[in-house]
DNA sequence: AGCGACCGGGTAATGGATTACCCAACGATC
DNA sequence: GATCGTTGGGTAATCCATTACCCGGTCGCT
């Protein structure tokens, strides 16, 4: 594997000479930099990451830490964050945590090790291992949910608030019985939609009787969750649910019982996946700005790296609440 | 940031013990393994990946980079591939070349420069930059299409007779006029699929109209696939669709041009969306073995890493027809 | 003409972990 | 008791790109 010094023989320069020529960040001779280009084209000279970065202090890379990568909610902010990078020269690498606090901590680690310039990450749970990165003066931004005790750079969707609409949009259209089916409790998603759900009931003056379920963020437990709600002796006629992977399980436990979503029960269900327009009757949900948290969560970190002091920022965006057919109402049944 | 000769500094040996003590390379004193740890943990010590990495001339890292992040296929790769990796103690960078092949390269050129230990890819198209790997004595495995005019280690799911098998049974349905809606020409997976329905429709001595439509596979351009197939005089009564972002797009168009799939058009898509089941009627797939592909090729990619000398393999996977309702046949409509 | 400013480019220090090589100490063997 | 083997641990070389520092040459100004 050629090396710079390989190079700068074929050139007839010093070491000194090539790397300026090649990064361009002095000027050197138009001849030289002309000789240098072919010596290394030649020789297929690749600079060595780990020496540069060793040298450097620091790597042209982002690591984004995500904590499930069959979530579309989370692969349209990988590409936000990418396409913001790539502009300016950093590569994305994407590590999924999936809801782990282990892997989350392992995936740091590794962040800091090898010395990428910031961190994009989606906590889970109250995990600590963040406090490292602060310690380490690794600039890092946190997505979808807070760190709880850290003030750092955070990219969030008022997410109580769109889960307040959906609910408050589901008793407007008649529903009675509204249902919940969230995620883990300490999740902070899970836990803000499913208080904007009680806040919604609360100012419609609903009593909220036992329609909660808790599970984790998947199709499985949602699944679970709906059989179980829905074959209670009081089963709820309305469900608001927390994510599009959860919505799928729900969606099979309404088959499965026979069950019409949009009939016999309203529905909406958070993230826009591609497929909700498709499903019979059309899914209503609660589009989040996935992309565009990515992009602005990319634009934080590198403000950041740039200037490590200044002040943590919190950006709210919003959701736009789609209704569809699933939450048409029982007065539009007939 | 805290350095081995800080941690040797602290324990009060030399830093040569400090990298046995953590490394557990060679037989140290108890009493100084702990008296090393402890000062590594007091001291919050992260070993510098580059100074590592360049030392050993390796990262413990494997670079998978799939051509579409927002694809369920190539994310359950993504899985297989890290699950695999993680129980030896690798750990998998994901990069996203988005069927461009000029991220492709860049992402090669990258993993090269960190000197990453393998790489796996779903190359996109006919691209020559894997070369690049071939000479500088990386490793690296392809999966979902081979490598043109490189043998390589390469994992493949047998899709031609996939595409062969699903055209076949929609023959069997009764259906007369099929359509294929595959990806562009030069991606292998996309030719093969068009080669196995052609296969189908040879075999059962039908005539191939102009029912062939090439788009990128995305659901937009399936959408605009499926609109103008669908509009012609003599429309196809059945389509096979080559993956399931393309699937979404078809079922739009479909909804648009208010076209009951499975009852006035039979459907068959590639991919086993987690929504498949949900729509009205169920979506009968070809369902890839994706995990499996991921973990096969994580795998060979170790086996490799091990001993660059060993025989290239190719190993192909079986795909499974799953017929639902999308392709009950005109017989069965009534 | 002489002096300083400036510029291009070379020499060598630097970053931090790993490891080849060497040495000391201790136990075993005859 | 002397010699050999073994083992644990220290010294210093090594990986390679970047860059501080320095030097020689050119140009401009007086």
């Amino acid at each position: 594997m050629a090396t710079i010094s390989d190079v700068a023989a074929r050139a007839g320069v010093s070491t000194a000479t090539v790397s300026r020529a090649l990064n361009g960040k002095s000027t050197v001779d138009r001849d030289l930099v002309a000789r240098v280009r072919k010596a290394a084209v030649e020789l297929g000279y690749q600079p060595n990451g780990p020496a540069r970065n060793l040298r450097r202090q620091e790597a042209a890379v982002v690591a984004l830490i995500i904590s499930d990568v069959e979530n579309p909610f989370f692969t349209a902010i990988a590409r936000g964050v990418e396409d913001v990078a790539h502009e300016v020269g950093y590569s994305v690498v994407l590590c999924n945590s999936d809801e782990s606090a282990e892997k989350e901590n392992r995936y740091i680690d590794i962040a800091i090790q090898e010395r990428v310039a910031g961190v994009i990450l989606s906590p889970s749970g109250t995990t600590t291992s963040v406090a490292k990165l602060a310690t380490r003066g690794t600039a890092y931004v946190a997505v979808d949910r807070p760190l709880p005790g850290h003030d750092s750079d955070v990219v969030l969707v008022d997410t109580r608030l769109a889960a307040r609409q959906a609910t408050a949009h589901l008793v407007a259209q008649g529903y009675d019985r509204i249902g919940c089916i969230t995620g883990p409790s300490g999740v902070r998603t899970a836990d803000d939609r499913l208080a904007g759900y009680r806040d919604a009931l609360r100012s419609a003056k609903r009593r909220t009787p036992k329609l909660v379920r808790r599970t984790e963020y998947k199709a499985a437990g949602a699944h679970r969750a709906a059989l179980d709600l829905l074959s209670q002796a009081e089963p709820p006629d309305a469900l608001l649910i927390a994510n599009s992977a959860m919505a799928v399980g729900v969606l099979q436990a309404l088959q499965e019982l026979e069950i019409r979503p949009g009939r016999d029960v309203g529905l909406v269900a958070f993230d826009d996946a591609p497929w909700a327009e498709l499903v019979d009757p059309p899914l209503s949900v609660v589009a989040q700005p996935a992309y565009e948290i990515g992009a602005v969560a990319a634009r934080l970190l590198l403000a950041r790296i740039a200037d490590s002091s200044r002040p943590p920022t919190t950006t709210t965006l919003g959701a736009r609440l789609l209704e569809r057919a699933s939450s048409r109402g029982p007065e539009d049944r007939r």
